[in-house]
DNA sequence: AGCACGCCGACT
DNA sequence: GTCGGCGTGCTC
């Protein structure tokens, strides 16, 4: 008998094996309905085989969808993401298919009046629809057509059953239109040509390769990496390729200005489209018509038959890292798909992480450098602005120097940043009377002030209260004073320092959606804001032609707390805010305030010395054998009851394998103790580089049978150390 | 993940 | 004497 074995959305570690009935045609990929128990999923067949009639009672699969396989490379993909993350292979293969849950939009209808045919009773709704026919385009939906006449789609569908109007599907093709390698070029200098080619090349050779696409900001990334998108599809126009950035934010730049290279918009895929337009282009993508995609870290599980380039932009961005639900690293999930592929990959950055510089360093990817600026635009001069000579008066964030420069650039008519990575009014909120620091009831983290919507907020979790009037702790009226400074409270100096100036923020609370971070931008391009207060939202990827003063209110935040990548983080994060500066033709500068002049990283970077900077912290990196130069995994038990956890990890601890170079460190409480009322213990694993701490971590969890009132997360190579 | 089975408190 | 709490375990 033939049995198929299935990957099923189900948190175990190996697919289910049923009968495949005798008259059903069935292959690695297909994609099947299958009982489980009481339900029906949706699963993803990963292997067919012959067996002796067996005595084990399996059930059929019921159906097989009318769909196209997964392409067998994106399978091998996702299994081996599976064994790379440990996740249960079937919820890794479901990220492939979540786009099935919904029907793809309906297709217009092509609409007709019928010729001598009147309605049986004319309301004027009905004239309405009729008139807007007669004078509007033909090829729309019921509800379109409605909305032209003012009226609903209830109306329009009246006339259709009663034969006034018929109404035919239109033919519509390809949704997506094709992208036209020759629409726009554009002008080239050699850093971007060479780079151009030799992806172009790659993407084109059919072979893995990968690239680190390394150049500052504004050297022209984009452009280079479009150009060899471009020479892809002239040599092979069934080629796919995929672009992958860190943010919705940046996505409608780059999709504005590939569809003006290509002739085409992209499709693009994240969090922001409808069921139905999500699956529109997973149709497009996994039939092969849809040749570029621009999306968030999910793209990475489209199912593409035809992908040849990926590129990974803002290489280094922290949000490549998925920390909930399926722990991975988009940017590595990234190479390890161009290699099942035979693809081209390209990780694109002005700010390299270490991993990416060293693998590029060893010869495993290929570093093509662009050392040219854009125009006549220069790196701006960087300052460090030593806050223990020049103070801030007491509750003010901005020193003299930093309001003379400010001044002075507003006298000029130019534009100043001012760039604190901290949303909200002020991050922790005290009682002046007990010293009680406000926190969340459930999580041990501190509530941030947020005047604009007047509450205090856990920017972990979400939660929110009114600010109250009295002390928690001790009771005392009016006694909660806000402590330090958010972008809020930075805002408000500036406007009581400079009232005639026209200062805005850029936040995630102020501007939560790609639409109205593209309105902000554009009104900072216009020159319509003279002093921007943002966080990191505003530290990448614009270019603003008259902004040439960047101020960092606090170049020591992300320095403190110390963990793995604390140093490089605000370096990348410093190097990416004050490259806003002087992009056009007015030279830029940098002020950083900061009570530790003296500290590597800031030392760095005033001196825009980025190559010494990774020297230094890849040496650090390579002493300690920690990442790139180790490996790290971390295990997580959380629960609800504070010793089901401790015992829990007491147990896992009792049953570590030997193995040699390797330590596990741990148990320990993790450094957010408590979340949403769930006690969290950590255990923590190092290992050399070429030590397989996957087989470790399985022959370890092997040995253990957890309670299920305690959840295990793992996470191989882990970004946050919360 | 869902969903069922299974042992201990307040109700018709 | 039952209805229902969520702890434990299973789903091919």
């Amino acid at each position: 008998m033939k049995v198929a074995a299935v990957l099923i959305p189900l948190p175990v570690d190996e697919p289910f094996d049923y009968v495949v009935p005798d008259d059903m045609a069935l292959a690695r990929g297909d994609l099947v309905t299958v009982p489980l128990g009481p339900r029906q999923m949706t699963g993803v067949v990963s292997e067919v085989r012959e067996i002796p009639a067996t005595n084990r009672r399996l059930k059929a699969i019921v159906a097989r969808l009318d769909l196209p396989a997964l392409p067998a490379a994106t399978l091998d993909f996702l299994e081996w993401a599976a064994r790379w993350t440990l996740s249960p292979p079937g919820e890794m293969a479901a990220l492939s298919l979540k786009a099935l849950r919904h029907a793809p939009p309906k297709p217009p209808l092509r609409l007709h009046r019928v010729a001598g045919k009147a309605p049986v009773r004319l309301t004027p709704a009905r004239a309405a629809v009729l008139q807007a026919l007669d004078e509007g385009p033909t090829v729309a939906s019921a509800a379109e057509l409605g909305r032209a006449a003012g009226v609903s789609a209830g109306v329009v569908k009246g006339l259709v059953d009663e034969g006034v109007i018929t109404a035919r599907p239109a033919e519509t093709g390809n949704p997506l239109q094709a992208p036209d390698p020759h629409h726009a070029r554009v002008e080239l200098n050699p850093d971007q040509a060479e780079a151009a080619g030799q992806i172009g090349q790659a993407a084109l050779s059919g072979e893995f390769v990968a690239f680190l696409l390394d150049g500052v900001t504004g050297s022209g990334k984009t452009e280079a990496y479009l150009e060899a998108v471009a020479r892809l599809l002239e040599g092979y126009p069934q080629a796919q390729a995929l672009i992958l950035l860190p943010e919705i934010a940046l996505t409608q730049a780059v999709i504005a200005r590939i569809t003006a290279r290509f002739g085409a918009a992209p499709a693009e895929w994240h969090s922001g489209l409808t069921g139905p337009r999500r699956r529109q282009v997973w149709d497009a993508v996994v039939s092969g018509h849809c040749r570029i995609v621009v999306g968030a870290r999910s793209a990475l599980f489209l199912p593409f038959p035809n992908l040849r380039l990926i590129v990974v932009d803002e290489e280094h961005d922290g949000s490549y890292k998925q920390e909930d639900g399926l722990i991975y690293q988009g940017r590595d999930l990234a190479v390890a798909r161009a290699r099942f592929e035979s693809a081209a990959v390209v990780l694109a950055s002005a700010t390299p992480s270490l991993e990416t510089l060293g693998n590029a360093r060893q010869g495993r990817y290929r570093e093509l450098r662009l050392t040219a600026r854009h125009g006549t635009a220069v790196l701006p001069d960087i300052t460090l602005l030593d806050l223990r000579a020049d103070p801030p008066e007491p509750q003010t964030w901005l020193s003299p120097p930093l309001r003379a420069a400010m001044a002075e650039t507003l006298a000029r008519g130019e534009q100043t940043l001012l760039f604190l990575n901290r949303r909200g009014y002020a991050p922790v909120v005290l009682c002046r009377a007990c010293g009680h620091r406000m926190t969340a009831p459930d999580t041990d983290s501190w509530l941030v002030e947020h005047r604009y919507t007047g509450r205090l907020v856990c920017h972990l979790t979400g939660f929110s209260m009114a600010r109250p009037d009295t002390c928690p702790s001790c009771g005392a009226k009016d006694s909660l004073v806000p402590v330090g400074p958010g972008v809020e409270r930075v805002e408000e100096e500036v406007r009581s320092l400079f009232p005639e100036a026209r200062t805005t923020i850029f936040s995630s609370d102020t501007t939560p959606d790609g639409r109205s971070a593209r309105d902000l931008v554009e009104a900072m391009e216009r020159g319509e804001i003279d002093i921007l207060v943002a966080t990191q939202a505003a530290a990448k990827g614009h270019n603003f032609p008259n902004l040439t003063l960047v101020g960092v209110v606090d170049a020591d935040l992300g320095l403190r707390g110390g963990d793995l990548r604390a140093a490089e983080r605000t370096f990348q994060l410093l190097m990416q805010a004050t490259g806003r500066a002087g992009r056009a033709e007015r030279p830029g500068r940098a002020l950083l305030q900061t009570w530790t002049p003296e500290h590597p990283v800031l030392q760095a970077l005033a001196a825009g010395d980025r190559d010494s900077f990774l020297a230094t912290e890849s040496e650090e990196r390579r002493l300690a054998a920690l990442p790139p130069f180790g490996r790290l995994a971390a295990l997580i038990l959380s629960g609800d009851k504070a010793d089901a956890v401790e015992k829990a990890a007491q147990l896992l601890a009792g049953a570590i394998p030997n193995a040699e170079r390797l330590e596990v460190y741990g148990p320990a409480d993790a450094p957010l103790a408590l979340v949403r009322g769930r006690r969290r213990k950590r255990l923590l694993v190092r290992a050399d580089r070429d030590v397989d701490i996957q087989a470790f971590l399985r022959a370890w969890l092997a040995r253990v049978k957890l309670p299920s009132s305690v959840r295990l997360s793992i996470d191989v190579d882990p970004y946050s150390f919360l």
